[in-house]
DNA sequence: CTTTACTTGAGGTACGTTCCTCATTTACGC
DNA sequence: GCGTAAATGAGGAACGTACCTCAAGTAAAG
């Protein structure tokens, strides 16, 4: 009738409180044969750890630290919101996290906050940047001393990351290559490509996503090279007015990474809004006015709630070696639309 | 230092243990002026109740029972399939949901279920149903006993249910138009719009939300008057069939509603499917093959697991009556491509 | 001043788990 | 069969909150 509880457990099993606690907690000492047995117990029973009195006893607490890009950026500002947002709504489960900033651009300094932060209490890490081998070693060394790491938002595939939060940037660039492909159904014409730089993971992956699709199924469209912003206002304004000069027969334009806000104007200043597709990543109050106002059709993005929490989630998994609920986890590719902006 | 308890919270108002917990409690016999003293220094020592500790001493358990619609449908089977797993994770935070059909055109024996609930200790109810006025009767009934009610997929704005959890059907009918006239783009043409029945409430807000997005943008387009299927095979494929001789210049496609198996294979024996865009909603085994391979667009969505796990927590607040969280409880319209197939 | 109702304090038990200590039993190699 | 190590049992304290009882206090009404 109730729900079963180590003693009862123990009471099946035929063993005692203790023995039952030794294999649940994957402690030592015990048989093997008495481990399958308690085990057998518990699956009859149908046993289910109760995380209340569980976390009440183990008085755990999450302790975690996020690294976030140094800069301006609105979508680091979203997450830095989401973030604070979800951790007050955590307090009562014992969750708390601390944002960092990290220069872009300087390895050593990246490096030096992770030491900086094995200094103080942590149980686990989130961090958004991008690999290079300093990163990549300090990492390991996170991880060998026992905090657990995730990648956020861009992936750190050949660091020890015990998981990455975020979407597959190869089927986001396809998806916004079959968006734009049939947005301009029927239209022949190049399609201008705008990165903050090319030397990102995520802008390769996108950009190798987004060609494929419209080679395959959009061939009156003409991919040009990439441009590259350097996330730099003036840099910005300067290749988009040579672009506007070079290409005369943009239908459409692919953004790919960050900084819309300038780009936008750029291309108003350079009349190139009007009349061609545009698509776009993040949704931030830049591109979210874009979708009304109708410059931007369609912004392709991820949920930064989801996101977050999802990795308050897992982080805590790990610190507690559960396992992880990945249907629930998985980021999915939004595609938001002026009409279906939350 | 460390998190603060009550103890500390009696300490700083000067006052007993016992008046703290009388009025965190909402417990009746403390005057207005002490109550204020232990506001006071909860916000000051930034109390936050321990929901583990809560729980485990308030010994509470949670017994949802979930009600939805009986019948053939891919979208209940993928909701059902979706409570079960969403159960089995939180079955450690001592939530448990039952489902039970209920036979969507016989409102009695709906009544007949929610009154047969009330026999068993039930501490919330989630129910997806058409609105009829004795639904509506045996909602307040549930009401009256205390019992929370969520609305789920479905609204129910004139019964007193608590919260609804799902999308707004007008905003899902404005972002099958908008995806619509965009993918048809210069094309005139007619739209064939398809519905089980014009008489459900979601139907008649998707076809007002895409009249109004295509009347507005997309003045190349003529919708069609709904085609209605009954949510009966061999009726969809006759009219199908008609509409196909009927109408000779229809560009585009919109299915507002269940039933898209049957659909798709009238359309495919008509061949309307091809050359036209063609978008539908949910996502189902049927709508996920059609989308791979090329016969529907788009697919508008809603994210079951979210939703699920969204009726799940907004009844356990109703409960406890603590706040909703209702930036992560906002279902999202899914825009589901090929390309982001989750 | 007494009565009465209301307010507060003091102290306890319970929830289910974790983690600890110490005693006892069992198994196995010599 | 003895010694040693491994396995198991028994019991208890702690975690922070909820909820209960009973006593003691205070204030207002009579």
């Amino acid at each position: 009738m109730t729900r079963p509880t180590v003693h009862d457990v123990a009471n099946e099993a035929g063993v005692s409180l203790a023995t039952v606690d030794r294999v649940l907690n994957g402690r030592p000492g015990v048989r093997a044969q008495t481990v399958k047995r308690v085990q057998t117990a518990v699956s009859k029973l149908g046993y289910v750890r109760d995380t209340y009195a569980a976390n009440l006893a183990r008085q755990r607490e999450y302790r975690f630290a996020v690294l976030l890009p140094q800069g301006p950026s609105q979508f680091v500002d979203t997450l830095k919101e989401a973030l604070t947002e979800a951790c007050a709504a955590h307090a009562a489960d014992r969750i708390s996290a601390q944002v960092f900033s990290i220069p872009l651009n300087d390895p050593h300094r990246v490096v030096r906050e992770l030491r900086a932060l094995q200094a103080t209490p942590l149980d686990g890490v989130a961090i958004m940047t991008t690999e290079t081998p300093q990163v990549r070693d300090a990492i390991l060394r996170l991880k060998s001393a026992g905090v657990p790491v995730v990648a956020l938002v861009a992936d750190l595939p050949s660091s020890s990351r015990d998981y990455f939060v975020g979407t597959d940037s190869i089927s986001a660039g396809r998806t916004a290559g079959f968006l734009l492909g049939r947005f301009l159904k029927g239209v022949s014409g190049e399609i201008l490509v705008v990165t903050p730089s090319m030397l990102a993971r995520d802008s390769i992956e996108r950009r190798l996503g987004f060609d494929a699709v419209i080679a395959r199924d959009f061939p009156g469209l003409r991919v040009l090279p990439s441009v590259e912003t350097h996330a730099d206002p003036d840099r910005t304004h300067a290749v988009i007015a040579r672009a506007a000069e070079t290409y005369r027969e943009i239908a459409g334009i692919y953004s790919m990474g960050a900084g819309n806000g300038p780009l936008l104007e750029a291309l108003r200043a350079n009349r190139l809004t009007e009349g061609r597709a545009l698509i776009v990543h993040e949704l931030t109050p830049a591109t979210r006015q874009a979708l009304l106002n109708g410059d931007v059709d369609a912004v392709i993005g991820q949920n930064i709630g989801h996101l977050v929490r999802s990795t308050l989630r897992i982080l805590r998994a790990k610190c507690d070696n559960t396992p992880i609920y990945e249907a629930q986890e998985r980021i999915r590719i939004d595609i938001v639309t002026r009409e279906n902006l939350p």
